[in-house]
DNA sequence: ATGCGGACCTGTTAGC
DNA sequence: TGCTAACAGGTCCGCA
């Protein structure tokens, strides 16, 4: 599932094939996602122009004159381009078909993921008001993440996965980042130096940037756009290794609980 | 305000 | 081989 690599992948694979063409037919097959999803909102955009998609954290947003349809792939969700003749697989909750011939198909096993419409472009879905600045931009920063974190108690880990603070750091990308930074993900946020934020900081953007440059890691069945899977996996040094060496100090990789979610690090580079 | 656990789902895998 | 339990890329919500 995706992160913030693999949403971003998926954008660019999806962009080039439907930005600017027209909406012929949205099809609903399963209307049961994380929020019902507003069949007739969307079937009323018919015959209009996608004027844009873009990625705005692990949301997708497909841009029209009257607003914007707002995605989220969730834990098990992809997006890819297919043509009419594509069979329909297990979970294809919706197509969105467009005139030029190339049908957008959202499949979400867990149906964890949403598909909703937000009917004005000036103002911001409630969903994404919220959400904290892009990992890759300036406005993410050192000082930012210092100056939030003050007074925190809670665990470093769950800090830089909230998406209140930045968006797109998910369960893989921070337990890399936290063991190229050399950081304990158990450490109390409000606890870690101004110096120890701007090398997390430097190294969140540099695992994010890797990882879309390698479209994202698959570990299971994520795809882009295209169909293709991502290769960042192998570029992995803790997560999914427990018992494994470490590769900087050879001791074995630990793997504990944070939050409901497995977290994998390294006690003795991890401080 | 903060922080935690529960909830939402299906599919795959590990263990008995 | 078959059943069961644990676990999986996210994040909103309600409660303490």
């Amino acid at each position: 599932m995706p992160e913030l690599p693999e949403v971003e992948t998926s954008c660019r694979g999806i962009k080039p094939h439907i930005e600017g063409a027209t909406l012929q037919k949205v099809t609903v097959r399963n209307a049961k996602l994380r929020w019902p999803v507003p069949v007739a909102e969307l079937t009323a955009l018919e015959g209009r122009t996608l004027n844009a998609v873009q990625r705005r954290g692990k949301y997708l947003k497909l841009i029209f004159d009257s607003g914007y349809i707002l995605l989220h792939l969730g834990m098990s969700g992809n997006v890819r381009i297919v043509q009419q003749d594509e069979v329909i697989q297990k979970h294809d909750h919706i197509d969105f078909s467009f005139t030029n011939g190339n049908i957008l198909r959202l499949n979400d096993p867990r149906r964890f993921g949403c598909c909703l419409y937000q009917a004005d472009n000036s103002v911001e879905h409630d969903l994404l008001k919220v959400l904290g600045p892009e990992p890759l931009a300036d406005v993410f920063n050192a000082e930012l993440l210092y100056q939030c974190s003050r007074g925190k108690k809670q665990a470093v880990k769950t800090f830089i996965m909230d998406g209140h603070v930045v968006v797109g750091v998910g369960n893989i990308y921070a337990a890399e980042s936290l063991f190229r930074a050399g950081i304990n993900p158990k450490r109390a946020a409000g606890n870690i130096s101004k110096a120890r934020y701007i090398i997390l900081v430097q190294v969140i953007k540099a695992v994010l940037a890797e990882a879309i440059a390698q479209g994202g890691t698959t570990l299971k069945d994520f795809v882009g756009g295209d169909g293709k899977p991502g290769y960042f996996k192998q570029e992995l040094q803790v997560y999914g290794r427990a018992g494994e060496p470490c590769t900087i100090c050879s001791q074995n990789i630990k793997k504990i609980n944070q939050g409901q979610r497995s977290t994998f690090y390294c006690s003795h580079c991890q401080k």
